[in-house]
RNA sequence: GGGAGCAUAGCUCAGCUGGGAGAGCACAUGCCUUACAAGCAUGGGGUCACUGGUUCAAGCCCAGUUGUUCCCACCA
């Protein structure tokens, strides 16, 4: 260990390491009825993707997650997997015939296209496994799955027949939202609303047979050519005549009925709507309430069609020629600026159209139902809290769920239609229609939505719909982690189908983190190039630095902002540990071959923690096991609340401050003395340093499992298998702890007093302690000095007999004296002093007066109350050591 | 239109059930004190957005205001 270089390199270790995890078969789940199980499955990442820092958050929390209940001792099992992913993958294959090869996917056919995609999916679909290996993941890679694997098509096909059995699923003629660029439909949670700027057009209508008109307004007026109707509300009395009356479709000239209904508002636009079945949900509905005729205007690329001379016009062209004839008609009235929302495909961003059409869809209202409830009754947490909110909200308002894609690569619909005109859905392909017998049918064309498959993702993955040992085991997960945004998309699916197909929900706690973005606050996207490659980073830095970058300073499911140099500050603080493992290891091996120490380890510690404190433990090693063992609790209570942020900055604050910076400095001299005095110091050194790297782990896996492995323990067990360090009453030490504070307390202040005297470290000088209770300053004397830069240390409980020429510093629990005066002015010291005073005794009032306030002391808490008095106390000391000081010098 | 989050040091953000304002970076000063200069020590810097309320006590709870970000929603 001597020879290893002072500085950690992450390059060096962290392939191997994971190698040696997988190779030892670590990240395997057993089925362990002795232990509790602990399961977590991933959020499949799309097959065509690449790591982003997005992914690096979720499988940083989920990888703590797992390690911290490994090491807890449960049955932990991570299965980690990849989604098909329909319609990216699709365009993404599609796009490469196209610029490659210069043909569609019509040009292949169906099932030449789909060996190319799954061509893809084995050239590519590995590339973000190995990048989560990257990152440290410890997922149960031997049961990796994808969402249309044999298991989960299995699952699928299960899921879709049985809720078609139960009338869940159905087919019908709706309004749904069409990409005219992915050219298929999509789901309302697909499309994303924007308000944009806008423009509302009104067009006159002429009436039939006479010379009256009436004027409609509309945002995309191209659609007036598919209107079927006009509608007013029926207590207008500007249209009651109106009502029932024909108008002329201008353009069409089609001659469309003026009908009546509540829906319309009478405040807006003009208080007459033009009604388009086929482009619009609000005149679909009015439409069927009318018996409206349907004109469908737009075909799958949104181009115009069944309107004469505009076919084929793009959309946008011809709302320009529509408003162009409408003018030149005098059929254009007004236009008026007004915002408005446009819906966009949440893939390709496309200006999605609303458009009737014959689709699949899952009936919501009653599969909401029991998924609103146990997210009401606890069943199902959702941290933090404030989403359960926003959850029930949207499940509540949830609509039926179009679940049909026009695309190829997915789960293709098991329903085959016959001439008779019924449909056969069935879990077996069946050759005949199930009602005629007649062997002449032809298979639905369409696949379902990837988050169908992903829906069932927690129980498919475990052998669902079989009745496996696993699943027996490991089902229902525990804790499902994913960002805000697919709460929706995923996580409301998976609860419902859970709910429905195993009769639980399928995780207890659902732990939301938020999004990463740029440094300046801007969501990162390819559009943008504003996009990290946590490669690179972890290239650069290291994954564990990666990891507590991303985990700390941040609360849950709040956006982080992502500044690659904060992964400096991570990095120093592996090295930080890397150096403060070589040194503990430098110490061992320089007494002999440290077996000694190593043999014996824990002996004087285990025997503290099972008898009390060992008389070998001096004060400064039960201040450190104590402030350890308090870090023990706290960082498990954090863990279990998921409140990682903080978990990670008490570790970050226990490795730098306390032990490397005064612990580690203050074993020093006791490791000089040799023996047995050095070797206790040598324990206790190795004994914080491999709890802490244990408590560690999970946060920053490669490089505590490299040192751990480096430290000559004889232990061949990795320690992502040690058992989590654990908090205990033995090792709570609290009036040492407070006792060495105040050792801590009067080197902070010699410190203090010569900085601000800009006396060097070097030039060293005597330092005399004056105090009540000499006992406790005696125990520190081997390191105050060393600490205070003092040439030698005098304890006492006397003032020294000749006070001329000291530099004087006051704490609480004693004066300290420096032949310093050389260096300073006495009358400017003097007032230094009565400065201080000044400050205590206004200190000293203000706790006073606070403590002689008898609805303070008869409202406030008893432990406040003493707090305050302790406080007061402390000050009354620091007052008369100050006041000492300074009569000291008069 | 409905809902939610955020506003704390120059920057980015912690501050969990109310009881002494914190970290990282940046800045200043002094240190190569043999684990670490990717380091050590010391220090400067905050009306906790604003207004009011509850309380013995408010960064934290309540009401409102302003600014900001996001989510949801079928008014053309």
């Amino acid at each position: 260990m001597q020879e290893l270089s002072k500085i950690y390199d992450p390059k060096q270790v962290e392939d191997r390491i994971y190698k040696m995890w997988e190779d030892g078969g670590y990240f395997k789940g057993h089925i362990d009825t002795l232990k509790k199980p602990f399961t977590i499955v991933i959020p499949p990442p799309n097959v065509t993707g690449q790591l982003h820092l997005g992914h690096a958050f979720d499988n940083t929390v989920q990888d703590i997650l797992i390690r911290y209940k490994r090491m807890q001792g449960y049955a932990a099992l991570w299965i980690p997997g990849t989604d098909h992913a329909g319609i990216a993958t699709q365009v993404r294959v599609e796009k490469e015939l196209r610029t490659e090869e210069g043909i569609t996917r019509h040009d292949l056919g169906r099932e030449k296209f789909l060996e190319r995609v799954w061509d893809w999916k084995h050239l590519y679909g590995s590339r973000i496994i190995e990048q989560l290996k990257k990152l440290g993941s410890s997922c149960d890679w031997s049961r990796e799955r994808f969402t249309m694997d044999e298991g989960c098509s299995k699952a699928v096909r299960e899921v879709f027949v049985s809720l078609y059995e139960k009338g869940l699923i159905y087919k019908g003629l709706r309004i749904i939202n069409w990409c005219p660029s992915c050219t298929t439909a999509l789901s309302d949670a697909e499309v994303e609303h924007e308000e944009r700027e806008g423009t509302l057009y009104h067009l006159k209508y002429r009436v039939k047979g006479s010379n009256d008109s009436l004027v409609v307004a509309t945002t995309r007026p191209e659609t007036m050519l598919g209107d079927t109707g006009v509608a007013v509300n029926p207590k207008d009395k500007r249209y009651k005549h109106l009502i029932g009356k024909t108008v002329i479709l201008p353009l069409m000239e089609r001659e469309i009925p003026v009908v009546a209904d509540e829906f319309v508002d009478v405040e807006f636009g003009t208080g007459a709507v033009k009604v388009t079945p086929c482009h619009d949900p609000n005149d679909f509905e009015l439409g069927e309430r009318h018996n409206l005729e349907h004109v469908l205007i737009l075909d799958e690329s949104a181009k115009i069609i069944n309107c004469g001379k505009y076919n084929g016009l793009e959309r946008y062209d011809a709302r320009r020629k529509v408003l162009e004839d409408m003018e030149q008609l005098g059929l254009l009235v007004k236009t008026q600026e007004h915002k408005m929302n446009i819906g966009s495909c949440h893939r390709c961003n496309t200006i999605v159209e609303p458009v009737a059409s014959e689709q699949w869809f899952v009936k919501m209202k009653p599969l909401a139902a029991p998924a609103i409830e146990v997210v009401k009754n606890g069943t199902i947490k959702i941290v933090p809290d404030r989403f359960t909110k926003v959850y029930t909200h949207w499940m509540e308002n949830v609509r039926d769920w179009c679940i049909s894609r026009q695309l190829w690569w997915g789960h293709r619909i098991p329903a085959w239609y016959c001439g008779c005109g019924y449909i056969t859905v069935d879990r077996k392909d069946p050759v005949k229609c199930e009602k005629c017998g007649s062997f002449d049918i032809t298979r639905d064309e369409d696949v379902l939505d990837t988050w169908f498959s992903s829906a069932l993702w927690p129980f498919s993955t475990l052998g669902w719909p079989e009745k496996t040992p696993d699943l027996e085991y490991f089902y229902p997960t525990d804790v499902l982690s994913c960002g805000t945004d697919i709460l929706f998309f995923w996580v409301a699916r998976m609860i419902f189908s859970g709910l429905e197909f195993t009769g639980k929900a399928p995780f207890h706690t659902v732990a939301i983190h938020g999004m990463i973005r740029d440094n300046q606050g801007r969501i990162m996207s390819k559009s943008l190039g504003n996009g990290i490659d946590p490669i690179e980073v972890i290239e650069q830095y290291g994954a564990d630095a990666l990891r507590f970058n991303i985990i700390t300073g941040n609360s849950p499911g709040s956006d982080m902002r992502f500044y690659p140099e904060k992964c400096e500050a991570m990095r120093n603080f592996s090295n930080k540990i890397w150096n403060a493992s070589r040194f503990v290891m430098m110490n061992l091996a320089g007494q002999g071959d440290g077996s000694s120490v190593i043999g014996s380890e824990s002996m004087a510690l285990q025997q503290s923690k099972t008898e009390g404190p060992s008389p070998c433990l001096e004060l400064e090693d039960k201040w450190i096991l104590s402030k350890l063992n308090t870090l023990a609790k706290e960082i498990t209570e954090n863990l279990d609340k998921y409140e990682l942020g903080i978990a990670a900055a008490k570790i970050y604050d226990f490795i730098w401050d306390v032990y490397c910076d005064w612990y580690i400095e203050i074993t020093k001299p006791r490791l000089n003395s040799g023996g047995y005095v050095s070797e206790n110091a040598q324990r206790v050194l190795l004994h914080v340093l491999i709890e802490t790297l244990t408590i560690l782990h999970p946060f920053m896996p490669f490089i505590t499992e490299e040192i751990y492995g480096s430290l000559p323990t004889g232990e061949k067990t990795p320690l992502m298998m040690r058992e989590y360090t654990k908090y205990t009453d033995k090792l709570n030490f609290k009036d040492e702890e407070e006792d060495f504070e105040s050792i801590v307390e009067a080197i902070r202040a010699v410190r203090s007093r010569r900085a601000e005297m800009n006396v060097p470290p070097s030039k060293k000088s005597s330092l005399t302690i004056v105090t009540e209770r000499p006992e406790v300053f005696k125990a520190g004397c081997v390191y105050i000095g060393r600490l205070a830069y003092a040439s030698e240390v005098v304890i006492t409980n006397a003032a020294p007999s000749d006070l001329s020429g000291l530099v004087t510093v006051a704490t609480n629990e004693a004066r300290l004296y420096m032949p310093l005066a050389d260096l300073v002015d006495l009358a400017k010291e003097r007032e230094r002093i009565e400065r201080e005073i000044a400050k205590v005794v206004s200190d000293k009032a203000r706790v006073e007066q606070k403590l002689s306030n008898e609805k303070f002391t008869s409202k406030a808490p008893e432990n406040i109350i003493n707090a305050e008095k302790e406080k007061l106390e402390k000050l009354n000391s620091l007052l008369s050591n100050l006041k000492e000081s300074l009569n000291a010098m008069k």
